[in-house]
DNA sequence: ATATAGTATTCTAAAATGGAATGGGAGGCA
DNA sequence: TGCCTCCCATTCCATTTTAGAATACTATAT
């Protein structure tokens, strides 16, 4: 059952002459009578008395008009519903993120984006590190904000936003906390309070470790940065962790000392290759723009 | 846009599963890949995140998936509605008769009809001789009960209940009142008193006098045979009429004397050459079975 | 590493489509 | 009466679409 047949049959009630309604419809007058002849064989029963020099519609024509208007009014009323959502979405950005990402500049970027691009809506969410790639992968955000080691994918372009480090944050009596430098071995004996799997941070430091021919001695494993710090006072551990993320706690109480490792660390937007909506382009080209801006200064 | 790209859609949202689709609407896995394909491109959306195990419906898929439904429904609603009437309408039998029907056997048998197939419906509607055959060839009716003069019409097929005969009805008084036998010619200087053109009894009626060489007086052209007979009996004019009329009005006051004529006449039921409804084919046949009977009598 | 479940693709024959031209019947008109 | 015109039906043909069968491809599970 196609619809251009019903088409065809509310156009010709209106018209009640084959030809008439091959021009309306931008067809021949041929097809016209082949269409109805094959909606009439479908529904089995005939819609037009054809008299030969008018036609007029049958009763069952008559039932069957108000239905062939309706669904074509559904018909319509879905593709403009497609459309309104496909514009709608052209201009979100679906934007998924670590939960730290207000501490880095590219928070002041993503504002400065939707000031200058009050049309565009942003929905960010946050999510564990784990997931991120995952969510961004099977489609249900277009654009994430993550932290990268070793990043190698194919599929995906990214622009880095910020370059990040390692770093031992040991308590202030702690016999390196003076160093200024750190290898890990050198911390081997050490508890160590550290970001669980749930964030991108366990894997990278487990390898470092593994790099250096040792599997460390876990204490705490969770999500909660002030926790550990609070524990690191309290001489309860070292932690591993990103510079950018301790540098945020500040304190007299405990030393933040750099780690050498061979491990490459970036803050990014990422997003797969290929099509995206006009309001993820806009945004992708500002950022690109905007953070060379921002570096030259 | 086919009906079947909406269906399989709203199926495969039930089983997000093309085999199983393919199975419930009969076809194969790779046809409903290729027609979602095309109902996606159709509608410039994509309906299915396609996930290496399953498949999941996306936000446009939801927003599609209502008005498929709908659609669909509606669509179902208008074919057994066109079933329904189809079913009624072949349990009716539209008739279309001259007004004088109730005077002649055919009438007993279409009550004995009805009594013995109390599903049927009768739709008996009086029209003018004149276009009852107009009716029947252009549809609106399937069956007409009418009198035939020298029937000829190879679309049609006929069955003879009655056959009737030209009579002269003259006032008592007439020098011919007390004939046998008459032929036209005899009568063709009386005042011609006769049925309208919108009976189908004018025209033989003027055919015959040209035959005979002459054109009648004509004192009186209408569809009122009561009163012509009046005028008859009140010596306004002689009329000529067929006998089964004419008998109804078994009277003191005029004589009825039977007309020698070459024309043929009958009372018949005739219906076109063809398909025909049930109901209809039912009393066809019930009507050749039970005239035969009610002749052998 | 292999099997499995699941979608996409390719190949092919059959069917539907649509355009152009032709057929054919009824009404209008001279 | 005969011609013309209006209109729906039909036919021819090239193009496109369709559906089935077999095959490819890929991520997951074992």
């Amino acid at each position: 059952m196609d619809l251009q047949k019903l088409k065809i049959f509310v156009d010709l009630s209106k018209t009640l002459n084959y030809t008439d309604t091959a021009e309306n419809l931008f067809t021949t007058q041929g097809n016209i009578s082949k269409q109805v002849m094959a909606l009439e064989k479908e529904l089995g029963v005939s819609l037009f008395k054809r008299a030969h020099r008018k036609i007029e519609m049958t009763q069952q024509g008559e039932i069957v008009l108000p239905y062939a208007k309706k669904i074509l009014l559904d018909y319509n009323e879905l593709s403009n519903k497609l459309n309104d959502f496909q514009a709608a979405k052209n201009l979100t950005i679906e934007m998924h993120t670590i939960p730290t990402m207000p501490s880095y500049q590219s928070f002041t970027l993503i504002t400065q984006f939707l000031q200058k691009h009050p049309e565009v809506h942003m929905q960010l969410r946050e999510e564990e590190s784990y997931n991120l790639f995952t969510s961004l992968k099977s489609g249900k955000c277009e654009i994430i904000f993550a932290r990268t080691f070793d990043f190698d994918d194919s599929d995906l372009e990214r622009i880095i936003t910020e370059e990040d480090k390692f770093v031992a944050v040991l308590p202030k009596k702690h016999p390196l906390a003076k160093s200024e430098k750190l290898t890990i071995s050198q911390l081997k004996n050490d508890p160590f309070l550290i970001l669980g799997k749930s964030t991108n941070l366990y894997d990278p430091v487990i390898k470092l470790c593994r790099q250096a021919h040792f599997t460390p001695r876990i204490a705490y494993e969770g999500t909660r940065v002030d926790l550990i710090m609070q524990m690191v006072q309290n001489n309860m551990g070292i932690s591993i962790m990103m510079q950018k993320t301790a540098q945020n706690f500040d304190s007299e109480e405990f030393s933040i000392v750099p780690l050498t490792t061979n491990i490459a660390n970036e803050l990014c937007f990422i997003r797969v290759k290929g099509e995206h909506s006009s309001a993820n382009n806009l945004f992708w080209k500002y950022i690109q723009t905007n953070l060379k801006v921002l570096q030259a200064k």
